[in-house]
DNA sequence: TTCGTGATAGAG
DNA sequence: TCTATCACGAAG
């Protein structure tokens, strides 16, 4: 079966249709893989919750790779993130917080010392973790090798939510993050009002 | 709710 | 050198 690979053209556009796009797709990661069902979008500019607002390594990453790139970084002393490199009109990156998995799923389970599958990829330290995903991976082109890639999914349109992003504190009110409308292989469930609702309402 | 964990970056 | 700050996850 060929798979339909997920190409650089994908990636040149804006981070946060890139972000809203890649939910449904798969990831596809060796012998694993799995269908995305969350997503976060960051922007190089004015977000400062993206690394480009404090790390000047994150700027000199976007000047250094093509857009498909995958950034990888330590997170709390525990978790590797994943993130794809997106140079459009405005540069950024999409975070890939949380997939169903399809393939690999003994492998997935023993990796992570746990059996339940819908908490085998919810969270984006769990699923690199599940996927065997470090820094040994960072830089490297996500649209060239089909056994590191994304690619298109067979199924029909996926119903996608959009939110408020997990975990940051600083430019939290932007709806930048996307799910599969019930999935259950999500990090966190959605919520039903974003920040700049939950204002509106509460001033009335 | 709390806490471990280590890379990164900026201040002193 | 020291310190703050995390795009988190597991246990309680």
């Amino acid at each position: 079966m060929r798979r339909r690979i997920i190409r650089t053209t994908f990636f040149r556009r804006e981070p946060i249709i890139c972000a809203r796009e890649l939910v449904g797709e798969e990831l596809v990661w060796g012998t694993c893989a799995g269908t995305i069902v969350e997503t976060e979008a960051y922007l190089a500019e004015d977000d400062e919750a993206c690394h480009t607002f404090s790390r000047p390594s994150a700027r000199a990453f976007i000047e250094r790779n093509k857009p498909g790139a995958a950034y990888i970084y330590f997170s709390y002393g525990a978790h590797w993130m994943l993130n794809v490199l997106v140079k459009g009109a405005s540069n950024g990156f999409v975070l890939i917080r949380a997939l169903q998995p399809l393939s690999g799923i003994e492998r997935m389970k023993k990796r992570r010392g746990v059996d339940d599958e819908r908490r085998l990829c919810s969270g984006p330290g769990k699923l690199t973790k599940a996927f065997d995903i470090t820094n040994r991976h960072h830089q490297m082109n996500l649209c060239l090798d089909p056994r590191h890639c994304f690619a298109r999914s067979r199924g029909q349109d996926v119903d996608v939510v959009a939110d408020e992003r997990i975990g940051v504190t600083r430019s939290a009110h932007h709806p930048w993050r996307f799910t599969v409308r019930g999935s259950k292989y999500v990090s966190v469930p959605v919520r039903s009002l974003t920040r700049s609702s939950i204002d509106r309402s509460s001033s009335l």
